[in-house]
DNA sequence: CGAGCCAGTTGATTTTAATCAATCGCGCCA
DNA sequence: TGGCGCGATTGATTAAAATCAACTGGCTCG
């Protein structure tokens, strides 16, 4: 991993969602403390078990969160994008590692003048809490995807999931004339053991949603999405809300490029 | 659901691992706006999607957190028991809802008091986020659970899961001259959206892990654990730490009865 | 006390996915 | 530029799970 200082030119953590509403003060300190630190695909940021030394904002990239088991799986349990934080503050240790999916940058704060300053900066603190409490109903999400009993209706919640969740990443989710594209930034192997599957099934899955004409497959991580609202009812679309929000939200994208 | 009054007798709240590190005042402070809420089997405690107006932590009983889909099930993405906190503070609604597994009490904190009392007590606030953290790491470890392509395997880890995270509550782990009795506090059905399959597969799953010799049924919702090395093994034992571990936990258990 | 109900289980059958094996396509490097 | 290697795909086969249907036993309610 590279690292290097990194004198905040004012604002490079103000652009991102979780910290926007911070105090200026509390976003001078930070930007003060911070450090960006660019990782290469395939790198370990924190290991399993290990306590990590510093809390990180994914400024570019992709990482992913996941566990190693003796039987030799490794499953995924969640992907972070530029904006997310990670880093178990607070009291150390978590039992998953964090490894890089594609070329990363982070800015990475010290574990303890982020505390510190987490201590007496109520906003920080909020903020943080509210992230947390977001990555948490994300990680309910994904579950939600994964106990489906088909691996076609899991690929299709995935897909949907990749939409409405990355959809603030410009380069992993795209409006097109025809569809929504969507990058999908693991290997065949990791979406499966995402997924809880094989690279095979996946393969299948994915194909047999292009035969039906639900996405067309523009190359193996690029997929178009042509009708969202199919995908949602394979995936157990939940009550209440439906499509039209995803729509609503793509709109919101200048289209096209 | 019925609802009284609650005047704490000083130490019902210090009793709970989530506060117990608490200061006295805050302690104190708690108690008094706390009322006990008791909810029978089946009932709703929180809908999806709706602002809940207090904090709760589970006093005694089980609860279960879904999702509703339209296709007609109901995902389970985690249990609550005895000390475990729950309702979206800080900014509202949650996608989860929170219905009712078996009898419960609850100890409701109404939301305003509670937020005030987070705002000005540090120590209520490490408790709470500590509590959300690590709810965030028992979702994932869920996930690694429900993603282990087959379903007996996946069945292996909900009963490890249910050793390890519900120990300390008595009623539904007992260490026993000749295993571990976990109370399965669900129906089979729950259980089967829970692990992303059905009533069937899991009937047929638990069969087949009694007829290897590793678990006895002793009733539909009592499972005799004989062998939990190989229930590891099956779920795909994490590396690193292994079933001593379990060994232990259950020795500091008193035996018997 | 008996009928009916329901959760759980078992059985038979079909569908789906895991598994093993082979091929394809593309980027990399000699 | 021509292998080489790797990830993705496809094919064939076997194993597992979904599905449909029937049965059981405990419990409730009339």
């Amino acid at each position: 991993m590279s690292e290097k200082g990194y004198k905040g030119k004012g604002g490079v953590l103000k652009a991102l969602p979780a910290f926007c509403d911070l105090r200026p003060e509390t976003l001078e300190t930070l930007e003060k403390m911070l450090r960006l630190v660019h990782y290469r695909t395939g790198q370990v940021v924190s290991y399993e078990g290990a306590q990590s030394d510093f809390v990180g904002i994914v400024a570019s990239g992709v990482l992913r969160i996941q566990k190693t088991l003796m039987d030799g799986r490794h499953p995924i349990v969640g992907l972070l994008v530029e904006g997310d934080i990670f880093g178990r503050i607070v009291d150390g240790a978590t039992d998953f590692a964090i490894e890089v999916a594609t070329d990363a940058h982070v800015f990475a704060f010290p574990h303890e003048p982020f505390e510190r300053l987490l201590k007496r900066s109520p906003d920080l603190d909020r903020a943080f809490l509210l992230n947390v409490l977001n990555e948490l109903d994300r990680a309910r999400d994904w579950m939600v995807i994964v106990s489906n009993p088909k691996i076609i209706n899991r690929v299709a919640g995935f897909l949907l999931m990749m939409c409405t969740r990355f959809l603030k990443v410009d380069h992993l989710v795209q409006p097109d004339h025809s569809g929504i594209e969507v990058t999908i930034p693991v290997s065949r192997l990791d979406l499966a053991q995402l997924l809880g599957t094989w690279p095979e099934s996946i393969s299948r899955a994915l194909h047999a949603l292009a035969d039906v004409g639900d996405i067309e497959i523009m190359a193996p991580d690029r997929i178009l999405i042509r009708n969202a609202g199919a995908l949602a009812a394979k995936a157990g679309e939940e009550e209440g809300h439906s499509i039209p929000t995803l729509n609503e939200m793509m709109a919101d994208k200048e289209p096209g490029r």
